[in-house]
DNA sequence: ATCGGAAACC
DNA sequence: GGTTTCCGAT
């Protein structure tokens, strides 16, 4: 009884139960350069997924700041990844080990004194992996120090959902992402994501000017170094050789691949995702189809197949099938935001950047499931986001301690929090409760880009403050551009 | 609960 | 390389 694979494979649509039409990493992610011969899903792509699905709000989700996410049941999280490994005898405390590893490689780290809650550390993601971002052209770099209220610490900090949704919606024809490019040498290495055309990534820029510790531990190659093995955006990257096993039908067809940045649109949640032309079905398709899969509920022991890429695909099985938890108003909004072509991905990811949190995002929102399972929001975890960014950013044989300096151990929080409907709501059938959802206008970047999770009530884009600074800079870009 | 070393595994 | 497994330490 190792591994159920085979009969797990005839009781569930497998895969797409777990690949997220709206939100996945294309194939190559699953088999980055840096890491020949490794096609094996990995841990923290799992983790993307479940934290997609909108069955697993129970079991996992994002929560607190930018690319914080809180394993709220640890132990079907485990048996989920056990399931998808094949490995019967996972359990949270290997799967965390696997995590833990993730510490060094600065994919996730671990916020201190929330039990269970861990961060993508999005700016790596994004940053790291857009080495053709014209940063420079950006007069938005500007505009999100607005979007931030001007913080002193806002160094890093991400545009906020509303900003987004008031944001994409206007952005320029949604020309299938050429505006986003400059195509002049038409290779894809030659692409150059205009950074001016996403303001948002914006966020990303300041990054980078973050304290030297931060790219410190980055000597060889401080903003491109893709030791960690994903390299998202690597146009070298994009290869179907990386799927071998890549099923017809994939939604990672070959002209998935041209353009990196409109791929990583299609992967992309809500409204990223649904960035893309409505033509594109790679990308809008999924996205506006994304997530419930009420079916899936159960413990439906989920297949294990061998995790390749291709996996993904299976996504499109799951078209049509909209659950009950995917309403018609999620569905409306995601086609509503539909604008400016390609190039998104770093923008979804680019929004977790450094998560200083937006205004009131570090401690102020707290969700339903923060409060059934304990999780503190820490008012001064802001701290972490130094953390975040400053981690131990090392090899892997040198473990930073300062990424433990401001940890203060909190054991305040009794036992773990356990929370029964997480398994028989969760995955039992019922959906999670929407009331354990963030508030819709949760601050939370990835969030906000799940299309289970109605975006906010759009500012009318005429007088949302977000585009009116945008605005402001592209008129103040032009006349730039008028007095030179 | 969390961490990280060590070794094994694939 | 990316875990998985085990385990002692905090």
């Amino acid at each position: 009884m190792d591994c159920n694979c085979v009969s797990d494979l005839l009781l569930t649509p497998p895969v797409p139960a777990l690949w997220t039409p709206g939100f996945a990493f294309p194939d190559w992610a699953y088999k980055p350069e840096s890491s020949p011969g490794s096609r094996q899903i990995q841990l923290w792509h799992f983790i993307l997924e479940l934290l997609q699905k909108e069955e697993y709000q129970g079991v996992i989700a994002w929560q607190g700041d930018y690319g914080e996410f809180v394993i709220k049941d640890p132990d079907e999280v485990a048996r989920l990844w056990g399931i998808r490994k094949c490995k019967p005898h996972m359990n949270y405390d290997k799967l965390s080990r696997a995590l833990r590893y993730y510490y060094n490689k600065r994919i996730l780290h671990k916020t201190k004194g929330k039990r269970f809650t861990y961060k993508f550390n999005f700016s790596k993601v994004v940053l790291v992996n857009y080495p053709l971002l014209d940063m420079a052209s950006s007069p938005f770099l500007l505009a999100q120090n607005h979007f931030n209220g001007g913080a002193a610490t806002a160094d890093c900090s991400p545009v906020t959902p509303e900003a987004l949704q008031s944001l994409f919606p206007r952005l320029p024809d949604s020309g299938r992402g050429t505006a986003l490019f400059d195509r002049a040498t038409g290779a894809p290495e030659g692409d150059k994501l205009r950074l001016d055309a996403f303001p948002f990534l914006g966020s990303a820029a300041p990054c980078y000017s973050k304290p030297p510790s931060m790219l410190g531990p980055y000597p060889r190659n401080p903003a491109f170094d893709y030791s960690w093995g994903f390299n998202p955006y690597l146009p070298g990257a994009l290869s179907l050789n990386n799927c071998p096993k890549l099923p017809p039908g994939s939604i990672y067809p070959s002209h998935f691949y041209p353009n990196p940045l409109q791929s990583g649109l299609a992967q992309l949640p809500h409204p990223f995702s649904s960035l893309l032309p409505p033509g594109d079905t790679t990308g809008t398709e999924r996205a506006q189809t994304g997530g419930a899969n009420g079916s899936v509920g159960g413990q439906a022991p989920r297949l294990c197949i061998p995790s390749y890429p291709g996996s993904l695909l299976q996504g499109r099985t799951e078209l049509g099938i909209l659950g009950p938890g995917m309403s018609e108003r999620e569905r409306g909004e995601n086609t509503s935001i539909t604008g400016a072509g390609g190039g998104g991905i770093g923008v979804g990811l680019g929004l977790g950047l450094g998560s200083l949190g937006v205004i009131g995002s570090g401690g102020g929102i707290q969700s339903p499931s923060d409060r059934r399972t304990g999780v503190k929001q820490d008012p001064g975890s802001d701290s972490e986001l130094e953390i975040t960014d400053l981690s131990d950013c090392s090899s892997e044989n040198e473990n930073e301690p300062d990424f433990n300096v401001s940890q203060e151990k909190e054991h305040r929080m009794g036992g773990r929090p356990h929370i029964p409907e997480a398994k028989t709501a969760g995955l039992g059938g019922t959906l999670p409760q929407l009331s354990s959802l963030p508030p819709s206008i949760s601050p939370h970047p990835l969030k906000s880009l799940v299309p289970l999770t109605p975006p906010p009530p759009s500012l009318p884009t005429s007088i949302s403050p977000s585009l009116i600074l945008v605005e402001r800079h592209r008129e103040t870009e032009t006349l730039k551009h008028t007095h030179s």
